[in-house]
DNA sequence: GTCTATACCGTGATAGAC
DNA sequence: GTCTATCACGGTATAGAC
């Protein structure tokens, strides 16, 4: 009767995607071969293509995934509703949750370079994400509320810079494991909220300590 | 009598090295092969062996001199005296020069995985490079000039994913030139100085438009 | 200093037994 | 669903002529 039996030890296309993510993260899609994967996974090379028919389908799942994630954020209401600064905050929040909640994901799409089909349809699909975004913090500084003595474009950058750069260093168990990618260390730093609170914080109102205003910090 | 004749039509370990950062940036360094390097410096693998001993003796010079531009920066005066909050600022603002100044090299060495030792070298001393900034930051947190309500630790590594991402867009000349793997389009930007400035104003003031203070703005 | 030719191995993917 | 065996190809690097 049950569709799905609750015995987990065979693959299913989702879970070898999961462990191959985690490989292509630690190593780059590049230099994964699909022998590394079958050690990661426990089973041979040829029972992988079982599964999947290419190691590129295995990338394409991924970025899919991530891809579908950021751009859901866009149609929420926080993001279509309300002035533009909030809306601005909102995506700039939600965008970290989504990136905190699918990691080895966003990580992997983040990463790619352009070398097949499949990486120059992410590459695409990407700009076109941060173009949206651009969108809506241009409207925010025609209505003056985002500072227009930095060029529109470029400060966008920068803060998709400060956001993206988050794969780079949190880990949700505060523990790196095998990743010997990461320049950063340990060190549990918070939720997914907690980091998107911080992005948000510091992205709009900077790094420095109290704003010089009347009232006395 | 010149021990360097002014003839510039064969290979020095330097120049084929810049042909090759170039290559490594566009398709990755474990995506490249020396039949592509081969074909962009316009001689035969086999030529290349002659001037460097291994492919990844050229990601070994070309990291090292991403490392050395950094580190000098924190020599120089201005990291060095003044209060916390500006020798803060001095090491952001130069620290965006070297990276624009060295642009090829430190893309390179900020898409390092680790599967070699020299990657996981680079990685150690890109991490101490960090670890003396998140100092400095540390320092200027205590003395109360920048704000303690977000983890020293979270706002620079923020910080530095802010900085390090103007490898993805900034393109001196304003062009993309077989650039696939950046997500962004063109542009002219600005020089480095100009990119710093930008850097050091969001980073340490924010996006918001005007701090609510006494002097309208 | 550059070339052609080649050694040798790891790669992505397939065939077919169990 | 997983395996062993195998294929054709491209990978890094070397040998040796010019």
């Amino acid at each position: 009767m049950p569709a799905k039996p609750p015995k987990r030890d065979t693959y299913t296309p989702e879970s070898l995607l999961a462990v191959a993510v985690e490989v292509f993260n630690e190593r780059g899609y590049d230099g994964t071969s699909m022998e590394h994967l079958s050690q990661a996974a426990g089973i041979s090379k040829s029972s992988i293509y079982h599964h999947v028919s290419s190691k590129e389908e295995l990338l394409r799942r991924a970025v899919s995934r991530a891809i579908d994630g950021l751009f859901a954020v866009l149609d929420e209401e926080g993001a279509v509703t309300g002035r533009p600064l909030e809306r601005a905050e909102y995506v700039t929040r939600r965008t970290v949750e989504v990136l905190v909640a699918e990691l080895p994901y966003v990580t992997l799409l983040l990463r790619v370079r352009g070398n097949t089909d499949t990486e120059r349809w992410a590459l695409e699909r990407r700009r076109e994400f941060d173009h949206r975004v651009a969108g809506l913090f241009s409207a925010a500084v025609q209505e003056g509320e985002l500072r227009g003595d930095v060029e529109v474009r470029m400060a966008t950058r920068l803060l998709f810079g400060m956001i993206n750069s988050v794969v780079e260093w949190y880990r949700p168990d505060g523990v790196r494991q095998g990743d010997g990618g990461s320049p950063y260390e340990d060190g549990p730093l918070g939720s997914g909220a907690d980091i998107a609170d911080a992005v948000v914080r510091i992205a709009f109102s900077g790094l420095r300590a109290a704003n010089p205003g009347p009232a006395g910090d």
